[in-house]
DNA sequence: AATTTTAGACCGACGGTCGGTTTGAAACTA
DNA sequence: TAGTTTCAAACCGACCGTCGGTCTAAAATT
């Protein structure tokens, strides 16, 4: 047989790449033929390794979210009180600035638009089971005055998209006060719609400091 | 001089021609060429009006909302009662059913990504204005207890368009069920939002219908 | 010898460019 | 007023570079 663990290495080799490239330069920007060429391998050895470009796009993403996921899990799992776990889940990029800036700032570019889906697509997956969960748990806790907590949950999560998007949108015409504005809008909507008073911490502060330093 | 007045007509047969084909196979799918060949005019020709393909999507989904603008404008300038205004806003798309289930049906497929975006931005860039007075009415009205208002209109824009996206996203997998815990979803967030108990009555059962009918 | 991995020439389709031609309303002339 | 000139707008289509993707065969590994 051939060198199947040189395989192996090949194809991470080629998701790292590709992944730097398409936040450096965006999805659609970065050509199969840059990749190759950063790596110095051929088309044959890239083909042979992904079926398409959006197969290695949907590698790149999985990558990328794996860690995320199994952590989300983990605070879903956990025994504190559903309040506590929102929290840390709204948080779930906290302590990661380097990462959630490599990924805001390029991500949430026009020219990412393939990227972005995919992300929150997969995203979506992720968080929609615990999510539910941990509602189901702050509602029997009398913590959220909810009663379709599915819907609520799924809810959540498209806001959760919405507003992510449209950050991002006015970050790139620097409307701070926009952004401002919006994620007072989104964490009073999260209260409102939960019905609750408990201090539930956004992603804000870590949101704005990123936005100041780009 | 030159023929403007053909100009423009040449102009209007592109954008109608080109809404056809972006919604019938994508925007991404349907080429410059597809378009001119269906014109049966010249790649010059159409380049000499629209610099490029983004720009005439930009044209295509300009002149889809150019109606919904002033429609609005027109409702939030108008006499009534603030709830009764933002019913009317939230039902813009009742009576244009053939228009609603054409646009969304289409609009919202992955292969559209570069289309919706567009389309959520201008929306976002019409609706701003006079969803902000008509909220900012109910409020010095009592109707609706907000405070931030700006940001409560934006966030309840960027709502409408992830709910609608989300929805669009469960039609194609026929999730009868989860459309209608969405938009239940959907619209006890929004109560729950602008704390009111009005009865502010969404597209909901337009969309059952159109859901049923496809 | 068998199988995986790599190489790179090659393909059709794409968005976009360019130099040149046609068209027709307005400005000028008789 | 009828004919003529003018010139920008409108249009043409061959052409370009780049793209994602295919394919055949050689090289490397077991």
């Amino acid at each position: 047989m051939g060198n199947i663990r040189k395989g192996i290495q090949r194809k991470r080799e080629i998701i790292e790449t590709a992944f730097n490239l398409f936040v450096q330069n965006g999805y659609e920007q970065t050509s199969v033929q840059q990749i190759i060429d950063t790596l110095g391998i051929s088309k044959g050895a890239f083909y042979h390794h992904f079926k398409s470009k959006d197969d290695l796009l949907d590698a790149v993403i999985s990558d990328i979210l794996e860690d995320v996921a199994s952590e989300i899990n983990q605070i879903a799992n956990s025994d504190r009180d559903a309040v506590t776990k929102l929290t840390e889940i709204y948080g779930i990029f906290r302590g990661k600035e380097d990462v959630l800036k490599l990924i805001l700032a390029e991500l949430y570019r026009d020219t990412n638009l393939k990227m972005r889906q995919k992300f929150v697509n997969q995203m979506l997956k992720i968080i929609s089971a615990p999510l539910n969960k941990v509602l189901e748990q702050g509602k029997a806790e009398g913590a959220f005055d909810i009663v379709e907590v599915e819907g609520v949950a799924q809810l959540l999560i498209v806001m959760d998209m919405a507003v992510g998007e449209a950050i991002f949108g006015l970050m790139k015409e620097r409307d701070i006060k926009g952004i401002k504005s919006m994620l007072d809008a989104y964490a009073f909507a999260i209260k409102r719609i939960l019905g609750t008073e408990a201090d539930i911490k956004f992603t804000d502060v870590d949101v704005l400091q990123l936005i100041e330093n780009i």
